[in-house]
RNA sequence: UCCCCUGUAGCUCAGCUGGCAGAGCAAGUGGCUGUUAACCACUGGGUCCGGUGUUCGAACCACCGCGGGGGAGCCA
Protein backbone atom coordinates (compact mmCIF):
# COMPACT_ATOMS: atom_id res chain seq x y z
CA UNK A 1 0.00 0.00 0.00
CA UNK A 2 1.32 3.42 -0.84
CA UNK A 3 0.01 5.95 2.11
CA UNK A 4 0.70 9.24 2.77
CA UNK A 5 4.12 8.93 2.33
CA UNK A 6 3.80 8.75 -1.04
CA UNK A 7 3.62 12.65 -0.83
CA UNK A 8 6.98 13.04 0.83
CA UNK A 9 8.38 11.46 -2.98
CA UNK A 10 6.26 13.73 -4.79
CA UNK A 11 7.30 16.72 -2.92
CA UNK A 12 10.85 15.94 -3.11
CA UNK A 13 11.01 15.34 -6.83
CA UNK A 14 9.36 18.87 -7.15
CA UNK A 15 12.52 19.87 -4.92
CA UNK A 16 10.11 21.55 -2.01
CA UNK A 17 9.78 20.67 1.44
CA UNK A 18 6.23 20.30 3.03
CA UNK A 19 6.74 23.28 5.27
CA UNK A 20 6.19 25.19 2.12
CA UNK A 21 4.15 23.40 -0.27
CA UNK A 22 0.89 25.24 0.45
CA UNK A 23 2.15 28.35 -0.76
CA UNK A 24 4.28 26.57 -3.57
CA UNK A 25 1.44 24.66 -4.71
CA UNK A 26 -1.92 25.87 -3.46
CA UNK A 27 -4.02 23.78 -1.63
CA UNK A 28 -4.82 21.37 -3.74
CA UNK A 29 -1.43 19.33 -3.81
CA UNK A 30 -1.64 19.46 0.24
CA UNK A 31 -3.91 16.33 -0.63
CA UNK A 32 -4.77 16.04 -4.56
CA UNK A 33 -1.84 15.93 -7.37
CA UNK A 34 -3.39 18.07 -10.50
CA UNK A 35 -5.20 15.40 -12.81
CA UNK A 36 -4.44 15.17 -16.22
CA UNK A 37 -6.92 17.50 -17.33
CA UNK A 38 -5.76 20.09 -15.33
CA UNK A 39 -1.77 19.20 -16.92
CA UNK A 40 -3.22 19.58 -20.33
CA UNK A 41 -4.92 22.97 -19.58
CA UNK A 42 -1.28 24.26 -18.72
CA UNK A 43 1.26 26.24 -20.94
CA UNK A 44 3.88 23.30 -21.54
CA UNK A 45 7.49 25.57 -20.12
CA UNK A 46 9.69 22.49 -18.80
CA UNK A 47 7.84 22.30 -15.31
CA UNK A 48 7.96 19.32 -13.23
CA UNK A 49 5.03 16.85 -12.81
CA UNK A 50 3.72 13.82 -11.53
CA UNK A 51 0.93 12.14 -13.02
CA UNK A 52 -0.93 8.87 -11.88
CA UNK A 53 -3.59 7.02 -13.65
CA UNK A 54 -3.52 4.10 -16.35
CA UNK A 55 -2.08 2.82 -19.27
CA UNK A 56 -4.51 2.75 -22.11
CA UNK A 57 -1.55 2.46 -24.54
CA UNK A 58 2.11 1.92 -25.67
CA UNK A 59 3.87 2.17 -28.51
CA UNK A 60 7.57 1.55 -28.73
CA UNK A 61 10.34 2.22 -31.46
CA UNK A 62 13.79 1.42 -31.09
CA UNK A 63 14.57 4.78 -29.63
CA UNK A 64 11.76 5.81 -27.40
CA UNK A 65 8.78 4.81 -25.58
CA UNK A 66 5.15 6.50 -25.90
CA UNK A 67 3.03 5.39 -23.17
CA UNK A 68 -0.40 7.35 -22.92
CA UNK A 69 -2.25 7.23 -19.64
CA UNK A 70 -5.42 8.43 -18.62
CA UNK A 71 -6.78 9.29 -14.82
CA UNK A 72 -10.34 9.68 -15.95
CA UNK A 73 -10.39 13.25 -15.42
CA UNK A 74 -10.97 13.89 -18.88
CA UNK A 75 -11.66 11.95 -22.44
CA UNK A 76 -7.82 12.54 -23.61
CA UNK A 77 -4.99 10.71 -21.95
CA UNK A 78 -1.54 12.72 -21.37
CA UNK A 79 1.27 10.81 -23.76
CA UNK A 80 4.20 10.10 -21.73
CA UNK A 81 7.99 9.34 -23.90
CA UNK A 82 10.13 7.15 -22.22
CA UNK A 83 13.99 7.91 -23.95
CA UNK A 84 15.98 4.93 -24.31
CA UNK A 85 18.94 5.84 -22.42
CA UNK A 86 16.16 6.46 -19.09
CA UNK A 87 18.84 7.00 -16.46
CA UNK A 88 20.08 4.10 -14.35
CA UNK A 89 18.63 1.57 -16.45
CA UNK A 90 20.44 -0.39 -19.43
CA UNK A 91 17.28 -1.23 -21.23
CA UNK A 92 13.73 -0.59 -21.79
CA UNK A 93 12.58 -3.67 -21.03
CA UNK A 94 14.49 -2.93 -17.51
CA UNK A 95 13.23 0.37 -17.28
CA UNK A 96 9.13 -1.11 -18.00
CA UNK A 97 8.28 -4.04 -16.27
CA UNK A 98 4.88 -4.49 -16.60
CA UNK A 99 3.77 -1.43 -18.14
CA UNK A 100 0.92 -3.20 -19.91
CA UNK A 101 -2.54 -1.87 -21.10
CA UNK A 102 -4.53 -1.69 -17.98
CA UNK A 103 -1.50 -1.29 -15.34
CA UNK A 104 -1.70 1.43 -12.81
CA UNK A 105 0.93 3.96 -13.13
CA UNK A 106 3.22 7.08 -12.04
CA UNK A 107 5.25 9.13 -14.01
CA UNK A 108 7.29 11.62 -13.26
CA UNK A 109 9.23 14.42 -15.78
CA UNK A 110 8.59 17.82 -17.62
CA UNK A 111 5.76 18.58 -18.73
CA UNK A 112 6.90 20.03 -22.56
CA UNK A 113 6.02 20.87 -25.52
CA UNK A 114 5.47 17.65 -28.43
CA UNK A 115 7.60 17.96 -31.43
CA UNK A 116 4.87 15.56 -32.76
CA UNK A 117 1.50 16.40 -34.39
CA UNK A 118 -1.31 14.83 -32.28
CA UNK A 119 -0.92 16.39 -29.07
CA UNK A 120 0.24 19.50 -28.00
CA UNK A 121 1.76 18.45 -24.91
CA UNK A 122 3.32 15.66 -23.13
CA UNK A 123 5.71 14.65 -20.27
CA UNK A 124 9.19 14.12 -20.89
CA UNK A 125 9.84 10.81 -18.62
CA UNK A 126 12.50 10.66 -16.02
CA UNK A 127 11.11 8.27 -13.65
CA UNK A 128 8.31 5.74 -14.31
CA UNK A 129 6.87 3.41 -11.53
CA UNK A 130 4.24 0.63 -11.90
CA UNK A 131 1.71 0.74 -8.97
CA UNK A 132 -0.56 -2.12 -9.89
CA UNK A 133 -0.09 -4.93 -12.67
CA UNK A 134 -2.37 -5.52 -15.36
CA UNK A 135 -1.16 -8.76 -17.25
CA UNK A 136 -1.82 -9.29 -20.81
CA UNK A 137 -2.88 -12.64 -20.95
CA UNK A 138 -5.30 -12.17 -17.98
CA UNK A 139 -6.54 -8.40 -18.21
CA UNK A 140 -9.95 -8.90 -20.50
CA UNK A 141 -10.00 -4.75 -21.69
CA UNK A 142 -7.28 -4.82 -25.08
CA UNK A 143 -5.98 -1.78 -26.78
CA UNK A 144 -8.77 -2.14 -29.73
CA UNK A 145 -12.67 -1.65 -30.14
CA UNK A 146 -14.91 -3.69 -27.75
CA UNK A 147 -18.61 -4.10 -28.33
CA UNK A 148 -20.92 -3.16 -25.90
CA UNK A 149 -22.56 -6.15 -25.22
CA UNK A 150 -19.12 -7.72 -24.65
CA UNK A 151 -18.01 -4.59 -22.19
CA UNK A 152 -22.10 -4.84 -20.44
CA UNK A 153 -20.36 -8.47 -19.06
CA UNK A 154 -17.54 -6.28 -17.62
CA UNK A 155 -19.46 -3.66 -15.76
CA UNK A 156 -17.12 -3.13 -13.18
CA UNK A 157 -14.11 -2.65 -15.75
CA UNK A 158 -15.74 -0.80 -18.71
CA UNK A 159 -15.06 2.59 -17.28
CA UNK A 160 -11.93 2.40 -18.35
CA UNK A 161 -12.41 2.63 -21.96
CA UNK A 162 -13.50 5.62 -23.83
CA UNK A 163 -17.10 5.02 -24.46
CA UNK A 164 -17.97 4.62 -20.71
CA UNK A 165 -15.56 6.89 -19.59
CA UNK A 166 -17.72 9.64 -21.63
CA UNK A 167 -20.76 8.46 -20.40
CA UNK A 168 -19.71 8.53 -16.65
CA UNK A 169 -18.49 11.96 -17.01
CA UNK A 170 -21.57 13.41 -19.14
CA UNK A 171 -23.96 11.94 -16.17
CA UNK A 172 -21.96 13.49 -13.62
CA UNK A 173 -22.24 16.71 -15.59
CA UNK A 174 -26.27 16.56 -16.36
CA UNK A 175 -26.88 15.36 -12.83
CA UNK A 176 -25.46 18.38 -11.31
CA UNK A 177 -26.67 20.48 -14.12
CA UNK A 178 -30.03 19.54 -13.03
CA UNK A 179 -29.56 20.97 -9.29
CA UNK A 180 -27.96 24.05 -11.07
CA UNK A 181 -31.30 24.42 -13.15
CA UNK A 182 -33.49 24.20 -10.56
CA UNK A 183 -31.41 26.13 -7.49
CA UNK A 184 -30.93 28.79 -9.93
CA UNK A 185 -34.90 29.06 -10.48
CA UNK A 186 -35.81 28.81 -6.76
CA UNK A 187 -36.74 25.38 -6.63
CA UNK A 188 -36.25 22.93 -3.22
CA UNK A 189 -34.64 19.91 -3.76
CA UNK A 190 -37.12 17.33 -2.02
CA UNK A 191 -36.13 14.01 -1.42
CA UNK A 192 -39.56 11.75 -1.37
CA UNK A 193 -39.74 8.31 -0.30
CA UNK A 194 -37.95 4.93 -1.73
CA UNK A 195 -40.46 2.61 0.31
CA UNK A 196 -44.28 3.28 0.01
CA UNK A 197 -47.15 1.22 1.01
CA UNK A 198 -49.24 2.69 -1.65
CA UNK A 199 -49.90 0.46 -4.42
CA UNK A 200 -52.24 3.00 -5.57
CA UNK A 201 -49.56 5.04 -8.03
CA UNK A 202 -50.76 3.03 -11.37
CA UNK A 203 -47.63 4.20 -12.96
CA UNK A 204 -46.85 0.32 -13.42
CA UNK A 205 -45.57 -2.99 -11.90
CA UNK A 206 -43.70 -2.49 -8.56
CA UNK A 207 -41.32 -4.27 -6.49
CA UNK A 208 -42.51 -5.58 -3.20
CA UNK A 209 -40.42 -4.73 0.23
CA UNK A 210 -40.32 -7.21 2.68
CA UNK A 211 -39.07 -7.93 6.01
CA UNK A 212 -40.95 -11.76 6.15
CA UNK A 213 -38.80 -15.02 5.83
CA UNK A 214 -40.58 -16.23 2.73
CA UNK A 215 -38.66 -19.12 2.86
CA UNK A 216 -40.12 -20.11 6.30
CA UNK A 217 -43.89 -19.36 5.24
CA UNK A 218 -43.93 -21.49 2.12
CA UNK A 219 -42.71 -24.27 3.79
CA UNK A 220 -45.75 -23.39 6.93
CA UNK A 221 -48.34 -23.61 3.85
CA UNK A 222 -50.31 -20.74 5.85
CA UNK A 223 -51.05 -17.83 4.37
CA UNK A 224 -48.97 -14.36 4.30
CA UNK A 225 -50.04 -12.07 7.44
CA UNK A 226 -49.20 -8.77 6.82
CA UNK A 227 -49.47 -7.61 9.58
CA UNK A 228 -46.75 -9.29 11.10
CA UNK A 229 -44.38 -7.56 8.51
CA UNK A 230 -41.98 -4.64 8.72
CA UNK A 231 -44.58 -2.04 8.48
CA UNK A 232 -47.75 -4.28 9.55
CA UNK A 233 -48.91 -4.10 5.34
CA UNK A 234 -47.72 -4.02 2.18
CA UNK A 235 -44.94 -2.28 0.85
CA UNK A 236 -43.10 -1.67 -1.97
CA UNK A 237 -40.54 0.43 -4.07
CA UNK A 238 -41.43 3.17 -5.01
CA UNK A 239 -42.64 3.79 -9.23
CA UNK A 240 -42.62 7.91 -8.65
CA UNK A 241 -42.02 10.36 -6.46
CA UNK A 242 -44.85 12.61 -7.73
CA UNK A 243 -47.43 12.29 -5.36
CA UNK A 244 -45.66 12.54 -2.42
CA UNK A 245 -43.60 16.20 -4.06
CA UNK A 246 -47.01 17.55 -4.89
CA UNK A 247 -47.45 17.64 -1.17
CA UNK A 248 -44.39 19.41 -0.57
CA UNK A 249 -45.08 22.34 -3.57
CA UNK A 250 -48.19 23.14 -1.75
CA UNK A 251 -46.25 24.87 0.97
CA UNK A 252 -42.69 25.08 -0.93
CA UNK A 253 -44.18 26.70 -4.08
CA UNK A 254 -41.41 25.34 -6.35
CA UNK A 255 -40.16 21.92 -5.61
CA UNK A 256 -37.95 18.48 -7.65
CA UNK A 257 -37.46 15.28 -6.92
CA UNK A 258 -34.24 13.93 -8.03
CA UNK A 259 -33.55 10.08 -7.09
CA UNK A 260 -33.68 6.61 -7.93
CA UNK A 261 -37.10 4.94 -9.33
CA UNK A 262 -38.33 1.12 -9.62
CA UNK A 263 -40.43 -0.69 -11.57
CA UNK A 264 -40.95 -4.16 -11.94
CA UNK A 265 -42.26 -4.70 -15.28
CA UNK A 266 -40.89 -7.65 -17.34
CA UNK A 267 -39.64 -5.35 -20.10
CA UNK A 268 -37.10 -6.31 -21.94
CA UNK A 269 -35.97 -3.34 -24.53
CA UNK A 270 -33.05 -0.69 -24.99
CA UNK A 271 -34.68 1.94 -23.33
CA UNK A 272 -36.26 0.44 -20.01
CA UNK A 273 -34.55 -0.45 -16.61
CA UNK A 274 -36.36 -1.58 -13.41
CA UNK A 275 -34.04 0.56 -11.76
CA UNK A 276 -33.72 4.00 -12.96
CA UNK A 277 -33.42 7.73 -12.11
CA UNK A 278 -35.88 9.64 -12.28
CA UNK A 279 -36.53 13.98 -11.89
CA UNK A 280 -39.66 15.23 -11.51
CA UNK A 281 -40.32 19.12 -10.85
CA UNK A 282 -43.82 20.70 -9.44
CA UNK A 283 -44.71 23.71 -9.36
CA UNK A 284 -47.57 25.78 -8.04
CA UNK A 285 -49.46 29.00 -9.44
CA UNK A 286 -47.97 27.41 -12.25
CA UNK A 287 -50.44 26.35 -15.26
CA UNK A 288 -49.78 24.06 -18.27
CA UNK A 289 -48.27 27.55 -20.18
CA UNK A 290 -45.60 27.40 -17.74
CA UNK A 291 -45.04 24.15 -17.37
CA UNK A 292 -44.27 23.95 -21.20
CA UNK A 293 -42.19 26.50 -20.84
CA UNK A 294 -39.81 25.72 -18.06
CA UNK A 295 -39.52 22.08 -19.56
CA UNK A 296 -38.19 23.82 -22.83
CA UNK A 297 -35.82 26.31 -20.86
CA UNK A 298 -34.49 22.57 -18.98
CA UNK A 299 -34.10 20.45 -21.92
CA UNK A 300 -32.25 23.45 -23.52
CA UNK A 301 -30.47 23.99 -20.62
CA UNK A 302 -29.13 20.72 -19.90
CA UNK A 303 -28.07 20.19 -24.05
CA UNK A 304 -26.19 23.41 -24.05
CA UNK A 305 -24.40 22.50 -20.40
CA UNK A 306 -23.90 19.23 -22.18
CA UNK A 307 -22.47 20.78 -25.69
CA UNK A 308 -20.09 23.40 -23.81
CA UNK A 309 -19.13 21.76 -20.76
CA UNK A 310 -18.39 18.19 -21.91
CA UNK A 311 -17.22 19.16 -25.35
CA UNK A 312 -14.62 16.77 -25.80
CA UNK A 313 -16.86 13.70 -24.57
CA UNK A 314 -19.99 14.72 -26.97
CA UNK A 315 -17.12 15.17 -29.72
CA UNK A 316 -16.28 11.76 -29.50
CA UNK A 317 -19.79 10.61 -29.62
CA UNK A 318 -20.77 12.45 -32.52
CA UNK A 319 -17.43 10.74 -34.61
CA UNK A 320 -17.75 7.25 -32.79
CA UNK A 321 -21.01 6.88 -31.36
CA UNK A 322 -23.92 9.04 -32.90
CA UNK A 323 -22.91 10.76 -36.44
CA UNK A 324 -24.58 14.10 -36.42
CA UNK A 325 -25.11 13.59 -32.59
CA UNK A 326 -23.64 17.34 -32.21
CA UNK A 327 -25.16 19.04 -34.46
CA UNK A 328 -28.45 17.48 -33.67
CA UNK A 329 -28.48 18.70 -30.06
CA UNK A 330 -27.48 22.10 -31.56
CA UNK A 331 -30.11 22.57 -33.22
CA UNK A 332 -32.57 21.47 -30.22
CA UNK A 333 -30.84 23.93 -28.11
CA UNK A 334 -31.33 26.96 -29.87
CA UNK A 335 -34.65 26.07 -32.04
CA UNK A 336 -37.65 27.31 -30.21
CA UNK A 337 -40.05 24.01 -29.81
CA UNK A 338 -42.98 23.86 -31.67
CA UNK A 339 -46.44 23.52 -29.85
CA UNK A 340 -49.16 21.65 -31.24
CA UNK A 341 -52.43 19.70 -29.60
CA UNK A 342 -53.26 16.32 -29.43
CA UNK A 343 -55.49 16.22 -32.10
CA UNK A 344 -54.07 18.48 -34.57
CA UNK A 345 -51.03 15.55 -34.11
CA UNK A 346 -53.27 13.47 -34.67
CA UNK A 347 -54.70 15.22 -37.97
CA UNK A 348 -51.40 15.93 -39.13
CA UNK A 349 -50.76 12.10 -38.77
CA UNK A 350 -53.76 11.03 -40.73
CA UNK A 351 -53.36 13.67 -43.67
CA UNK A 352 -49.79 12.39 -44.16
CA UNK A 353 -50.62 9.04 -45.19
CA UNK A 354 -47.97 7.61 -44.17
CA UNK A 355 -47.62 3.86 -43.26
CA UNK A 356 -47.70 3.27 -39.95
CA UNK A 357 -47.65 -0.20 -37.91
CA UNK A 358 -50.65 1.38 -35.88
CA UNK A 359 -52.67 3.78 -37.71
CA UNK A 360 -53.25 6.58 -35.94
CA UNK A 361 -56.64 7.81 -34.68
CA UNK A 362 -58.30 10.21 -32.19
CA UNK A 363 -58.04 8.69 -28.87
CA UNK A 364 -55.39 6.43 -29.80
CA UNK A 365 -52.49 6.74 -27.67
CA UNK A 366 -49.22 7.60 -29.65
CA UNK A 367 -47.12 4.99 -30.19
CA UNK A 368 -43.30 5.68 -30.57
CA UNK A 369 -43.28 5.54 -34.46
CA UNK A 370 -45.90 8.19 -34.06
CA UNK A 371 -43.94 10.44 -32.04
CA UNK A 372 -40.62 10.52 -34.07
CA UNK A 373 -42.94 11.32 -36.72
CA UNK A 374 -44.39 14.02 -36.02
CA UNK A 375 -41.31 15.39 -34.44
CA UNK A 376 -38.66 14.21 -37.33
CA UNK A 377 -41.31 14.31 -40.19
CA UNK A 378 -43.99 16.86 -39.28
CA UNK A 379 -42.08 19.28 -37.48
CA UNK A 380 -38.64 18.83 -37.81
CA UNK A 381 -37.35 19.50 -34.60
CA UNK A 382 -38.43 19.62 -30.79
CA UNK A 383 -42.21 19.87 -30.25
CA UNK A 384 -44.57 20.13 -27.31
CA UNK A 385 -47.83 17.87 -27.63
CA UNK A 386 -50.43 18.60 -25.36
CA UNK A 387 -54.03 18.19 -24.66
CA UNK A 388 -54.18 14.64 -25.07
CA UNK A 389 -57.59 12.14 -24.23
CA UNK A 390 -58.33 11.70 -20.84
CA UNK A 391 -58.69 8.70 -21.39
CA UNK A 392 -54.78 7.48 -22.09
CA UNK A 393 -53.86 9.61 -19.41
CA UNK A 394 -53.40 9.83 -15.16
CA UNK A 395 -56.51 10.53 -13.34
CA UNK A 396 -54.72 13.91 -11.83
CA UNK A 397 -54.18 15.85 -14.77
CA UNK A 398 -56.48 18.55 -14.98
CA UNK A 399 -59.41 18.04 -17.28
CA UNK A 400 -59.84 20.80 -19.52
CA UNK A 401 -63.22 22.30 -20.63
CA UNK A 402 -64.07 20.12 -23.73
CA UNK A 403 -64.65 17.41 -21.35
CA UNK A 404 -62.89 15.29 -23.04
CA UNK A 405 -59.47 16.44 -22.81
CA UNK A 406 -56.37 17.16 -20.19
CA UNK A 407 -53.43 19.72 -19.81
CA UNK A 408 -51.33 16.68 -20.37
CA UNK A 409 -47.85 17.49 -22.27
CA UNK A 410 -45.08 15.51 -23.61
CA UNK A 411 -42.26 16.83 -24.71
CA UNK A 412 -40.90 15.04 -28.25
CA UNK A 413 -37.39 15.22 -29.29
CA UNK A 414 -35.92 14.15 -33.03
CA UNK A 415 -33.74 10.63 -32.76
CA UNK A 416 -35.66 9.98 -29.51
CA UNK A 417 -39.04 10.65 -29.31
CA UNK A 418 -40.78 11.17 -25.66
CA UNK A 419 -38.53 12.62 -23.69
CA UNK A 420 -40.35 14.30 -20.89
CA UNK A 421 -44.32 13.45 -20.12
CA UNK A 422 -46.07 16.34 -17.54
CA UNK A 423 -49.45 18.17 -16.89
CA UNK A 424 -51.22 20.79 -15.27
CA UNK A 425 -52.84 18.85 -12.10
CA UNK A 426 -56.87 18.54 -11.55
CA UNK A 427 -56.58 21.18 -8.01
CA UNK A 428 -60.21 21.20 -7.88
CA UNK A 429 -61.61 18.64 -5.34
CA UNK A 430 -64.74 17.75 -6.92
CA UNK A 431 -63.23 17.20 -10.27
CA UNK A 432 -60.76 15.16 -9.31
CA UNK A 433 -62.50 13.05 -6.46
CA UNK A 434 -65.29 12.41 -9.07
CA UNK A 435 -62.32 11.22 -11.76
CA UNK A 436 -61.41 9.08 -9.31
CA UNK A 437 -64.67 7.48 -9.36
CA UNK A 438 -65.18 6.79 -12.54
CA UNK A 439 -61.91 4.94 -12.79
CA UNK A 440 -62.94 2.72 -9.42
CA UNK A 441 -59.67 3.36 -8.43
CA UNK A 442 -59.88 3.46 -4.20
CA UNK A 443 -60.46 7.06 -3.32
CA UNK A 444 -59.57 6.01 0.70
CA UNK A 445 -55.83 5.79 -0.62
CA UNK A 446 -55.69 9.34 -1.67
CA UNK A 447 -56.77 10.63 1.64
CA UNK A 448 -53.75 12.87 1.83
CA UNK A 449 -53.49 13.34 -1.68
CA UNK A 450 -57.25 15.10 -1.87
CA UNK A 451 -56.23 16.96 1.44
CA UNK A 452 -54.21 19.27 -1.21
CA UNK A 453 -57.25 20.01 -2.78
CA UNK A 454 -59.50 20.63 0.17
CA UNK A 455 -57.11 23.40 2.36
CA UNK A 456 -55.54 26.06 0.33
CA UNK A 457 -55.47 23.90 -3.23
CA UNK A 458 -53.65 25.74 -6.24
CA UNK A 459 -53.19 25.29 -9.67
CA UNK A 460 -49.74 23.29 -9.88
CA UNK A 461 -48.11 21.76 -12.94
CA UNK A 462 -45.21 19.35 -13.23
CA UNK A 463 -43.42 17.08 -15.42
CA UNK A 464 -40.81 13.92 -15.32
CA UNK A 465 -37.72 13.08 -17.25
CA UNK A 466 -36.41 9.77 -16.91
CA UNK A 467 -32.54 10.79 -16.44
CA UNK A 468 -30.62 7.54 -18.23
CA UNK A 469 -33.65 8.32 -21.08
CA UNK A 470 -32.10 12.01 -21.15
CA UNK A 471 -28.27 10.67 -21.34
CA UNK A 472 -29.35 8.48 -24.57
CA UNK A 473 -30.61 11.49 -25.80
CA UNK A 474 -27.71 13.65 -25.30
CA UNK A 475 -24.69 10.97 -25.78
CA UNK A 476 -26.44 9.15 -28.55
CA UNK A 477 -25.74 5.74 -26.70
CA UNK A 478 -28.18 3.21 -28.11
CA UNK A 479 -29.15 1.01 -24.85
CA UNK A 480 -30.32 2.45 -21.81
CA UNK A 481 -27.47 -0.33 -20.19
CA UNK A 482 -24.72 1.29 -20.91
CA UNK A 483 -25.73 4.72 -19.53
CA UNK A 484 -25.97 3.26 -15.92
CA UNK A 485 -23.05 2.23 -13.92
CA UNK A 486 -24.95 -0.81 -13.07
CA UNK A 487 -27.85 -1.69 -15.25
CA UNK A 488 -30.71 -3.67 -13.43
CA UNK A 489 -33.44 -5.28 -15.06
CA UNK A 490 -35.37 -8.74 -15.39
CA UNK A 491 -32.33 -11.42 -15.22
CA UNK A 492 -29.82 -8.80 -14.88
CA UNK A 493 -28.23 -7.49 -11.52
CA UNK A 494 -24.77 -8.55 -11.22
CA UNK A 495 -21.91 -6.39 -9.82
C1' U B 1 -45.05 -11.42 -21.74
C1' C B 2 -44.87 -12.18 -27.28
C1' C B 3 -41.98 -12.29 -32.03
C1' C B 4 -37.24 -12.53 -34.67
C1' C B 5 -31.89 -13.15 -34.80
C1' U B 6 -27.60 -15.21 -32.54
C1' G B 7 -23.74 -18.46 -29.62
C1' U B 8 -16.77 -21.03 -33.35
C1' A B 9 -9.38 -18.47 -30.54
C1' G B 10 -8.81 -13.11 -25.47
C1' C B 11 -12.25 -9.80 -28.98
C1' U B 12 -15.06 -9.31 -33.83
C1' C B 13 -16.48 -12.76 -37.15
C1' A B 14 -16.05 -16.46 -41.71
C1' G B 15 -16.76 -21.60 -42.14
C1' C B 16 -21.01 -23.40 -48.98
C1' U B 17 -25.29 -29.16 -50.20
C1' G B 18 -22.65 -32.78 -43.28
C1' G B 19 -16.07 -34.71 -44.96
C1' C B 20 -8.65 -32.63 -41.42
C1' A B 21 -10.78 -25.57 -37.39
C1' G B 22 -9.99 -20.31 -40.42
C1' A B 23 -9.19 -14.67 -40.91
C1' G B 24 -8.58 -9.78 -38.86
C1' C B 25 -7.53 -7.56 -34.35
C1' A B 26 -5.34 -8.51 -29.38
C1' A B 27 -1.07 -11.13 -27.03
C1' G B 28 4.30 -12.96 -27.22
C1' U B 29 9.15 -12.52 -29.84
C1' G B 30 12.22 -9.80 -33.22
C1' G B 31 12.78 -5.36 -36.34
C1' C B 32 12.04 -0.10 -37.03
C1' U B 33 15.12 7.73 -35.99
C1' G B 34 8.77 10.59 -32.68
C1' U B 35 4.73 6.97 -32.36
C1' U B 36 -0.53 8.30 -31.79
C1' A B 37 -6.40 2.60 -34.02
C1' A B 38 1.80 3.02 -35.03
C1' C B 39 4.04 -0.01 -38.79
C1' C B 40 6.72 -4.78 -40.75
C1' A B 41 7.89 -10.09 -39.88
C1' C B 42 7.35 -14.47 -37.18
C1' U B 43 5.06 -17.46 -33.10
C1' G B 44 1.65 -19.48 -29.73
C1' G B 45 -3.52 -19.81 -29.03
C1' G B 46 -9.98 -23.95 -29.70
C1' U B 47 -14.88 -28.04 -24.26
C1' C B 48 -17.08 -24.91 -32.10
C1' C B 49 -22.53 -22.70 -25.30
C1' G B 50 -24.37 -27.58 -22.73
C1' G B 51 -27.13 -32.20 -23.32
C1' U B 52 -29.58 -35.89 -26.25
C1' G B 53 -30.53 -37.81 -31.04
C1' U B 54 -29.87 -38.75 -36.62
C1' U B 55 -25.50 -40.35 -39.52
C1' C B 56 -19.95 -44.26 -41.68
C1' G B 57 -18.92 -39.20 -40.20
C1' A B 58 -21.89 -33.23 -36.89
C1' A B 59 -19.34 -26.52 -35.75
C1' C B 60 -23.16 -27.53 -39.64
C1' C B 61 -29.26 -31.40 -39.31
C1' A B 62 -33.37 -32.36 -35.24
C1' C B 63 -35.11 -31.83 -30.16
C1' C B 64 -34.43 -29.91 -25.09
C1' G B 65 -31.89 -26.45 -21.98
C1' C B 66 -28.82 -22.05 -20.99
C1' G B 67 -26.67 -17.30 -22.50
C1' G B 68 -26.55 -12.78 -25.65
C1' G B 69 -28.85 -9.17 -29.06
C1' G B 70 -32.96 -6.65 -31.53
C1' G B 71 -38.21 -5.48 -32.11
C1' A B 72 -43.34 -5.10 -29.95
C1' G B 73 -46.26 -4.06 -25.69
C1' C B 74 -45.83 -1.22 -21.06
C1' C B 75 -43.69 3.15 -19.84
C1' A B 76 -39.67 7.26 -17.82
Amino acid sequence: MRGLSCYKEVYAFYGVTKSHTRQFFGEILMTLLPTIKELLAMEPEGQKVVVRGWVRTKRETKQSVFIEINDGSCFSNIQGVVAASLPGKDTLKEALPGISTGASVEIRGTLIPSPAKGQKAEVSVQEIELIGEAPADRYPLQKKAHSLEFLRELAHLRVRTNTFGAVARVRNRMAFAIHQFFQERGFYYIHTPIITTSDAEGAGAMFQVTALDLEAIAKSGKPVDYEKDFFGKKAYLTVSGQLNVETYCQALSRVYTFGPTFRAENSNTTRHLAEFWMIEPEMAFVELEGNIAIATEFIQFLVSTALTDCAEDIAFFDQRVQPGLRESLEKVARTPFTHMTYTDAVRELEASRAEFEFTPYWGCDLQSEHEKFITEKIVGGPVVVTDYPKEIKAFYMKQNKDGKTVAAMDVLVPRFGEIIGGSEREWRLDLLEKRIDELDLPKEAYGWYLDLRRFGSTPHSGFGLGFERLLMFVTGMANIRDVIPYPRAARQADF
